[in-house]
DNA sequence: CTGAAAGCGCTAACAA
DNA sequence: TTGTTAGCGCTTTCAG
């Protein structure tokens, strides 16, 4: 049974390279690959022969027969408001620069939490923040394939990750407050499923905690990070009887709808209220006033990860896995006043 | 020659598959594609096979036996600012939600503009704005790969595209402005490269030409889309001895920096000076005063590509090409006064 | 330094 | 309905 060519597109192949440079497909396989020797004149017949064919090796005939494809996967789970969220365009961005730097391709999974992800033939994974979906990491490092997980802390699996301190991070943020002379401090956390938002609480009760201040349960709002339930939160904060001098809000955004409310309620900050968000997004620049916040360094994050992946990669040797927590900065501006003071 | 299997991971074939249940590997194959027919016996034996060997077919080794690969490209040219365009998220949620939807994997490519962009293996190419990188979309279709572009109205290509009105957005914008009495209406533009920009500034002088208002030059002013430019474009035009009263700007985040700027400078928007932006970016809204804006279907724009793309890629009769051009909608919101009255 | 040829794992045409 | 087997296009070992 003799077989036309199956495919019409009139792909060029190696072979038709091998045979118009006069050598043979192992020869353009090693000039391609810049391995192995090849006679100064070969190559140039080869690399000539290329450029006239147009020659691009086909990678999954690469893929398939190197076992390796060079494609790295970035999961981010999906939920309420990730897109709104500033961070996570701050990761793709930090992420996709980095992979065209070690001409890694990109292949971006905005998974459902419960959707078992198809990650079948890359070579390395990226895991931003494990809500819900512990068991894609689990499965991947079962299979052996390297990941990295960012944005999320994980003790209890032998698996590289680096994470920013968020408890940390909130707990300066309260400090500060508690360092202008606030007692009455409310929190409007995130979506308490995230590490993130759930280590800010932490960091929220650990602050009020060593300076002796009693943690009230009505002054903690508990929300998912969109600005609907920021409004509805920031409503019932000034409406109360004894309302707070001074809020933590687990995001920037949210931060921001605090604001607005305040603002249409009348109230003037940082005069009756001051407030610090989280994650120093530029947005917070531009309201009626600037924002306090904590920057975290996203972009490094993103841009580490990539790195330690294709160290995972590329090194044979097993290494000690890392986990890694990077350090947060208050930004102070404009949001808080002292208590007592007129600003 | 016998050669011992190369890949050491132990991967379990379909062969390994045929081998436990007991049939062919053609009959494998099929219960995975889910073609031809098989006996339920037999198909029964297979899923079981492939249950207790947890087998999971090599996507490279059915990638170059079919030639499809389900995987398309969004490639997002990178310039200066387009991570803080807001747009660049919109598309890529839009996309990526499609994607899941019809089961594509998706390679996110943020191509620096002359990078001869590595699309190899790819089934189709959504190219999100074109500017520089026109080369790489004729390359694209040179090849025969469905493409589709979008954020820019390609006329001499015969390629599918998906535009925004960015000129109509703009013009209506600028008319509007004039309807509340505006004549010394300025514009700070956004980066001429790209199309959005250069249409709006296009409907911007339109606007004025068809309502008899001479362009005065002066009262351009050209950016790169970032926000240091448009605070540079907001302090000289609100220094200018005979001041606009009214000014379209190219982005709601630009439109937030002059806003900022004139507040600095102890203006009063829109007292002062009108402020009408694009894009309806979110942060537009928590600022001193809500922003007016030109609202465009970025996620439509972005789930319509995909759409198209894979009815280019599943259909296989040629179709006409489509050129769509998506409509904008005016946000009237605070930032806007009538000229001679108070507010 | 070079070439022959055996895979890589799967699909699909063809025969049965 | 099922099995056989020739590719898909490349890499890589081994012999020369």
């Amino acid at each position: 049974m003799t077989r036309i060519k199956k495919n019409p597109s009139q792909r060029v192949s190696i072979e038709d390279v091998a045979k118009l440079a006069g050598v043979s497909t192992a020869t353009v396989s090693r000039v391609i690959n810049k391995i192995g020797s090849v006679r100064g004149k070969n190559k140039a017949k080869v690399l000539d022969a290329i450029k006239q064919l147009k020659f691009e090796p086909s990678v999954f005939a690469q893929r398939l027969a190197t076992g390796r494809s060079n494609v790295i996967a970035l999961v981010i789970p999906r939920y309420e408001g990730v897109f709104y969220s500033f961070y996570a365009l701050e990761l793709i961005r930090g992420v996709g620069t980095l992979c065209a730097a070690f001409k890694l391709d990109l292949l971006l999974s905005l998974t459902d939490v419960r959707s078992s992800l198809n990650l079948r033939g890359v070579d390395g994974v990226i895991f931003a923040d494990i809500i819900g979906n512990r068991h894609q990491v689990e499965d991947i490092i079962s299979k052996n394939i390297p990941c990295v997980v960012i944005n999320h802390y994980i003790d209890d699996l032998n698996v590289n990750c680096i994470a920013i301190d968020n408890a940390g991070g909130a707990q300066e943020a309260v400090n500060y407050l508690i360092t202008l002379g606030h007692k009455k401090i409310a929190h409007i956390t995130g979506d308490l499923v995230t590490q993130a938002a759930s280590f800010r609480l932490e960091g929220y009760k650990r602050a009020l905690r060593k300076n002796n201040i009693k943690i009230d349960p009505r002054y903690i709002f508990n929300t998912n990070y969109s600005r609907g339930q920021a409004r509805l939160a920031a409503d019932r904060l000034l409406r109360m009887s004894d309302p707070p001098t001074a809020v933590f809000v687990a995001s920037d955004s949210m931060a921001l709808e605090v604001m607005a409310v305040a603002k249409e309620m009348g109230k003037d900050v940082p005069r009756d209220i001051s407030i610090v968000g989280f994650d120093d997004n530029p947005s917070g620049l531009y309201g009626p006033v600037a924002l306090s916040t904590v920057r975290q360094p996203l972009i490094k994050m993103a841009e580490d990860s990539v790195k330690e992946l294709h160290r995972l990669m590329t090194e044979k040797k097993e290494t000690q896995v890392k986990k890694i927590i990077l350090p947060t900065e208050l930004v102070i501006r404009e949001s808080c006043r002292p208590l007592g003071s007129t600003r």
